[in-house]
RNA sequence: GGAGAAAUGGCAGAGUGGUCGAAUGCGGCAGUCUUGAAAACUGUUGAGGGUCACACCUCCGGGGGUUCGAAUCCCUCUUUCUCCGCCA
């Protein structure tokens, strides 16, 4: 959510750099600042009739006390009608912010300069690729096949326990899971971010505290009993981690990092490219999340972005880094860079990390703030990105590591796995 | 799941209808003293809205109510603690 201060200081600039993501805010923007006026001035009305109210009471208090009671009822009947007159103002006040609400919700973040202008993923900007895509040999499978050949994922098992979406993993498809999440901990862990084990599942608050709801909420599963929500990424309790929360300066920077599986509805998707593991309704993925000094946040994206690299160096895959164009950039997100994996057996590419910066964005809708130099509280900004989401990846070392007697096992894995091929 | 108790500022903890945004202690910050530090002493120290700045308004777990007036009374939800039950 922007910060309506910032909108009424910077509307041009606001205006323009939405209109990269093609979004004609203009009219937006105007109904923002005219609801806000309304809701100071509103506001201020209903301060005024409280302050008379206040003051009259005490006079009745002070009244009582030395006995003069007539005098006291009659001041009785001015402070019913202010009472009144204050229950006007709060309803229209409530009405007033409550559509700016909406309408501040409506409104995605400004996009960074540096995000290039378009709408759809071709527009994406490719800004480095590294990584040798193997030659395989004659036959060479897509991971589903390998999957069955090798019996390690059986999707059909998911679908009788679950519904479709919902992989079981077997044997040293189960083992290799659990080392990628061990490995991938422990990466994180050595850059810096503490370990968390995170709530699976959240309530409304934190929902609406990462921006799930109210609008994406199809988007999740719902326990509605309890009225909790299964997580689609740790980002969501993760973040929530300082939700209303006033950080010391010296605090700054935090990282954290955790494991959760991860639930999505995944409402409206189908088609060849749902196939295998490359969409599904509950996946892994270890998460790295940071708070950050706005002065800082934009070398900490860049250091999340060199620690990904990192890993899919380590793994020896074939990955290009795209900067996402305005119209692929997330909603909350300010600037986003996606991570792809080559798949060569299904000759194309797999987005298996997204590192973005939401500045103030999130922080705003969490009252995430720190106390700074002047002692004043600023917002801070947050930032998360995937190291590494598993499906993927998984999909990624069966497709470019097959041999036609099995699947290497990346070196760095060996050590976790225990075993050398499958 | 049942019975009972509780929720107050960074922490501890007073406050059961009016002058309480809230005693006191600890912690934090600033100063005095000191070569420096500690101790001692003095001052200061929650958040949000609003204003050029004041004023002013709101917030004592969340929501609702009673009252001229609520931290204080009532309802409700959440959480914590104690006891019982169940349980990995």
């Amino acid at each position: 959510m922007l910060q309506v201060p910032f909108i009424r200081d910077n509307k041009a600039v606001v205006i323009e750099r939405l209109s990269k993501r093609n979004i004609d805010a203009a009219k937006l923007i105007d109904d923002v600042i005219v609801l806000d006026e309304k809701r100071r001035s509103t506001q201020a009305d209903l301060d005024n009739t409280l302050a008379e109210s206040n003051s009259i009471s005490k006079e009745i208090g002070n009244l009582f006390k030395s006995g003069k009671v007539e005098e006291a009822n009659a001041l009785k009947a001015k402070t019913g009608e202010l009472k009144e007159a204050s229950k006007t103002l709060t309803e229209q006040l409530n009405t007033t912010a409550e559509s700016l609400q909406e309408l501040l919700f409506q409104i995605p973040n400004v996009p960074h300069e540096s995000v290039p202008d378009g709408n759809s993923e071709e527009d994406n900007e490719e800004v480095f690729k590294a990584g040798e895509v193997p030659s395989l040999h004659e036959g060479a499978q897509p991971h589903w096949e390998l999957a069955k050949k090798y019996d390690i994922i059986d999707f059909e098992l998911g679908n009788k326990i679950t519904g479709a979406g919902f992989p079981v993993y077997k044997g040293k498809g189960a083992r290799l899971q659990r080392a990628l999440i061990a490995y991938f901990l422990d990466k994180n862990t050595a850059a810096g971010y503490t370990e968390y084990q995170l709530p699976h599942l959240v309530n409304e608050a934190s929902g609406i505290g990462t921006g799930q709801l109210p609008d994406k909420e199809g988007q999740m599963y719902h326990v509605t009993e309890d009225n909790l929500y299964l997580i689609p990424t740790a980002e969501v309790p993760g973040t929530n981690i300082f939700r209303n929360t006033v950080l010391n300066e010296a605090d700054l920077p935090i990282g954290i990092t955790g494991y959760t599986p991860c639930f999505r509805r995944e409402a409206g998707s189908y088609g060849a490219h749902v196939r295998g593991l490359n969409r599904l309704h509950q996946f892994d993925k270890v998460e790295i999340i940071r708070v950050e000094h706005p002065t800082k946040s934009y070398e900490a994206l860049d250091s999340m972005v060199n620690h990904v690299k990192g890993i899919l160096e380590e793994l020896k895959l074939p990955y290009r880094i795209l900067r996402l164009c305005a119209g692929d950039t997330s909603f909350a997100s300010a600037l986003t860079y996606d991570f792809e994996v080559f798949s060569t057996a299904q000759d194309r590419w797999l987005e298996v990390s997204s590192v973005s910066n939401f500045e103030t964005f999130q922080a705003n809708r969490l009252k995430l703030r720190f106390k700074n130099a002047n002692g004043k509280n600023e917002l801070a900004h947050t930032l998360n990105g995937s190291s590494l989401a598993l499906p993927r990846i998984l999909a990624g070392i069966l497709e470019n590591y097959q041999t036609e007697t099995g699947i290497d096992i990346p070196e760095v894995l060996r050590s976790y796995t225990g075993f050398d091929s499958i």
